[in-house]
DNA sequence: CTTCAATATTCCTCCCGAGTTATATGCGCG
DNA sequence: CGCGCATATAACTCGGGAGGAATATTGAAG
């Protein structure tokens, strides 16, 4: 189960917002830091936790260390997420095919689309 | 941000085994327990925590318990990938847009749209 | 080669989450 | 009404993950 890295990156708060910051564009460290309002060792941290589970790639621009959103792992996380689609798409059907398990309600006309 | 207890819920790797167990079917705890292996009040402590995260609901039968997946808030992390989808569509496209960037290749004349 | 800026790593502490054992609750049955 | 089964909860221990301070590393510039 290669993705268990990928779940114990995405558990924390800090870096799921780093990851929401890093899908409008890639940042350096030193953005990182200060949108995230956390300690730059902490982020350093946390960037390699994603890192490590592939979600963030790096590229080195002089001192700086730009980092940058890799699609892949969070494919892999909506191919886990497929199976359980089919289950809410029926829910929601059923749903929608009234609920007719009312004991009371005479049916009511209301055919609204 | 609601979702946090979500996101905490499917970090465990036996919780996950069991929203996926769920997925199959509903199950008391007792097939829960002999499925997982883990002790009884291990799994009732995990079946806690995706009842709190809203992920599975509880019927009684009798002495039994029987635990259900709940749709919603998968759907919901479906939503929280929505934003995702698009960079690797996105980036699946640039790798079929062809590599055009290998600094040899005279431009080659493929205009595939 | 020295120095500075940007980032990574180490060491330490603390809290939380997971597991186990023991116990409580609730329900059906005789 | 007391017993046994199925499940939940409590009390406790333990390991790992998160945060901060201090330090190491790397690259650019002078």
């Amino acid at each position: 189960m290669l993705d268990a890295a990928l779940w114990t990156a995405l558990a924390d708060p800090h870096r799921r917002a780093m990851v929401a910051l890093l899908l409008e564009r890639p940042r350096s460290v030193g953005e990182i830091v200060e949108a995230c309002g956390l300690s730059q060792p902490s982020t350093s941290k946390h960037l390699k936790v994603l890192r490590e589970a592939g979600l963030v790639r790096v590229r080195q621009d002089a001192q700086r260390r730009v980092y940058a959103l890799d699609p892949g792992p969070i494919a892999a996380l909506d191919a886990w997420l497929a199976p359980y689609r089919a289950l809410w798409n029926k829910s929601l059907d059923a749903l929608g095919r009234r609920l007719d398990e009312t004991p009371d309600a005479p049916e009511p006309p209301a055919a609204k689309d």
